[in-house]
DNA sequence: CGATGTGAAATGCTTCACAGCA
DNA sequence: TGCTGTGAAGCATTTCACATCG
């Protein structure tokens, strides 16, 4: 209850902080293309769209390792960031459902990052099944056990219509994958220990409405943040940016 | 600027009670069809996913809806929050870029609800511009100005390459589009009083690699996990459950 | 009696402000 | 001197707990 640090004398670390993570680790690797060496908080901030503060509090729940006077070393500050994401292991992707969606997911920029490698996907139209996707054959959603024998798959993304997204979770669940992310417009049940995450397309257009029908006079929170950030344009931190993330 | 109330009488509405609203709306259509007349706060707790006294104080900030005793009249509530939602207003949507993502975005369910009308779809791809793609056929984005002159677009879903999404944004501000759905990975920037979100599929996979690795130890090869009463399920802009399939 | 609506407490996140180190 | 790292203040959100009312 008091102590806020974990097994090594890393503390806790918010989901908020989690989400802007990545975020971090974009700009960095692009500043290290750009050849920058060293950031500081307030540039990685602007880029960002972040407070300076919350930059330098996110940084030091993982650690001290900025240097007073200079900043962050570009390389090593992304190094770390990828390791506490744990980017660095290997995570072997399940899709099913490759549907347009799905096959967005698979072709998209998420996947060419290091660690998320296409395990298999699986479909049951037959019209779908053995297309080449991405760098995989599409198989038969009846074989998804066959899988199991392979290898455990770490992460399963459900890309199926909200009818089968249930069906689809449980079997996955029953394969041993330990976390879903979920794309169809449903509530799924987990049991306990399994990570769920969603993304949702109505729920993003509708939290707009609700803020186009406010605007004039609005203002909500300006945060940069995957999913569920919403806002007004934060007050332009400060200036523009050198090299922004392509 | 110290009241917390707006020019009617209902409270200012935290963003993460907004968040929510779509997802007790989805489930109040569904138990409506179902013909269940009135939901308490525990019922629709239950089938969000949250805690009832969230979901009283969420509705609570809306108005008085319920009636002590018996809970809130399911059609009445929909209403209420379709009207705080604004999604009864007419939002012309354009989308930018009718790769794999923009055509699964324009045949999503997210379209088909009330007030989201595809006004145009754009792309630069001589072998897209002209295809029929749901309600649209796709036209070319150097005529992207002539859109202009017919309506005023409400809202813009980037769906290119990061490459692109800058310039897009842009030109989707210059015709006078007030909110960005964003879908390429990468930060943009918006005059001030333009809304933007993000939904960033990689941002999405690097969260679930954190948790991941700090969930409890993987089972043993075989056994089903007796599992710990409290699984790590991080936050998320929870969804909604259809009455009762599987 | 049962379920809402809501002050107040608890928790969590952000921002401030500055000591301290390179 | 410049910039990090961080206690503490300031906000926001969640949860509690119960008066209140149909």
């Amino acid at each position: 209850m008091s102590i806020d640090r974990d097994l090594a004398g890393v503390r806790r670390i918010p989901e908020a902080t989690v989400v802007r993570l990545p975020v971090y680790q974009r700009i960095l690797a692009e500043l290290g293309r750009a050849g920058v060496p060293t950031v500081s908080s307030e540039l990685l901030a602007g880029l960002a769209r972040v407070n300076a503060a919350k930059v330098r509090k996110d940084l030091s729940l993982l650690g001290s390792f900025g240097t007073r006077g200079t900043g962050y070393d570009t390389a090593f500050l992304l190094e770390q960031i990828e390791l506490a994401l744990g980017v660095d292991h290997d995570w072997p992707v399940v899709v099913v459902g490759i549907g347009n969606l799905g096959r967005a997911l698979v072709n998209s920029a998420g996947f060419s990052s290091r660690g998320f490698r296409i395990a298999a996907l699986f479909d049951t139209d037959p019209a779908v099944v053995g297309q080449q996707v991405g760098p995989a054959v599409v198989r038969d959603m009846a074989t998804l056990a066959d899988l199991a024998a392979q290898e455990r798959a770490a992460i399963g993304v459900v890309a199926t219509p909200s009818a089968a997204a249930q069906e689809v979770t449980d079997q996955l669940i029953g394969i041993g994958v330990r976390s879903i992310l979920n794309f169809a417009p449903t509530v799924l049940t987990v049991p306990a220990g399994v990570l769920l995450r969603y993304v949702d397309l109505s729920i993003e257009l509708q939290v707009m409405s609700f803020y186009l029908t406010r605007l004039p006079a609005a203002d909500p929170p300006g945060v940069l943040a995957p999913i569920r950030s919403v806002g007004l344009t934060p007050p332009a931190p400060g200036e523009d940016a050198p090299a922004g993330p392509t």
